[in-house]
DNA sequence: TGTGTAAGTAAGTGACTACTTGCATTACCT
DNA sequence: AGGTAATGCAAGTAGTCACTTACTTACACA
């Protein structure tokens, strides 16, 4: 069956040529396939491009931050880094998505799965660092990491066409934006400013 | 003459619609002229669109940041506040165009212009707030500003997508970014840390 | 040996696209 | 009144697009 390297194909395809340019013929050339078994498949280009968007979500695997922060900087920085990473790997495809919602909405919500999850994510960990006594001062959960978020997914859309406005090298660009937001938080050398109860098991996990 | 109409509808189309998906009829159609009309005034698709592009890119005009701060917090929002509107009146525009990078680079190139330019000046102006005594710690300018800009560049590209995941309301959203970078700078309560030499006037504008 | 399934070949359909040609109309300037 | 430039209308061209029909090949399994 050539189901998946018909589905991997129209992938590659779409994120060169987004939907309008992405051709059944260009995706059965670059599948090395018939056109017609992509109609006999899937039934329409449509129905392949969606299944192909899902098939891509689904695979994407996002990197965990702990429920007890131990070491925030450190930890911090390697979420940052996969986050990065994950979003470099993926620009074009997302690029080409985020030009879609107006005319295809439905495969855009699709793709809003991975930053809405990684949203929370980071939001629960900021909020576990102020509950463990890592943050005295007040500060929104959800403004912090909208900040950070932003700013490597900026980074990691943009880089390519304007590389002078971001910060070089690459590598140390998730690592840059971290500091910055702990520095933001009052987050600094790796020490907690109280022994919160919670210091060592929380009572209980948010649910 | 209709070439303004004609222009201006291209643009709407192309913000709805793409390069692909801007039919000459649908642009003619849009401006209230006949489909000859736009070969006659513009030659070929490609050169109406490319002309439409640069046309909205000259008549964009971004807030100017002092060359002396004076009140850092209220001029950065403001700052702030008006890079997000001018980029979440033309989030749809700005979408498509970083969409077909890949296939239209040079047309991106004309887009690039005004984030370049913004850069600057903010990189400038954060180093006028280093030079002149409200910040004492060390940080590289390059990253703060690609942070700020990245988190507000993001929240007008996304925040339609996913309201989620943003701080509310809308209107206050480039204030909390802001001052979040500015307490990760170390700039606090308006009050300068040192009284530096450029206090009233600074020697030299950088050229 | 027969049957079913996934794939290929060849040809074509109707709709749409950028762009052209030829001719008629309008509006304005002198 | 006459000339000129901008615009409109009708029709058409060559190409591409998604998708279809009808027929063929290859292989797996019973």
């Amino acid at each position: 069956m050539k189901r998946d390297e018909i589905l991997s194909a129209a992938a590659g395809v779409f994120a060169q040529h987004g939907f309008r340019g992405s051709t059944t013929r260009r995706i059965a050339d670059a599948a090395g396939v018939n056109e017609i078994t992509i109609f006999r498949q899937f039934g329409s280009k449509e129905a392949l491009i969606r299944e192909a968007m899902q098939h891509i979500t689904q695979s994407a695997g996002l990197e965990t931050l702990p429920d007890v922060p131990a070491d925030p900087e450190r930890e911090l920085t390697e979420w940052s880094d996969s986050f990065m990473l994950h979003l470099r790997l993926r620009n074009s495809i997302i690029r080409k998505t985020m030009g879609e919602i107006e005319e295809r909405p439905d495969m855009s919500e699709c793709a809003s799965y991975v930053p809405k999850q990684a949203s929370n994510d980071l939001c629960h960990y900021l909020a576990a660092l102020k509950r463990d006594g890592w943050i005295t001062e007040k500060f929104d959960p959800k403004s912090a990491a909208a900040m950070l978020m932003g700013a490597i997914f900026s980074d990691a859309m943009g880089r390519d066409m304007m590389p002078e406005v971001f910060p070089q090298p690459l590598e140390r660009a998730a690592r840059m934006y971290t500091r910055l937001l702990l520095r933001a938080l009052g987050v600094e050398n790796g020490a907690r400013k109280t022994t919160s109860k919670h210091s060592k098991r929380p009572k209980q996990l948010s649910a």
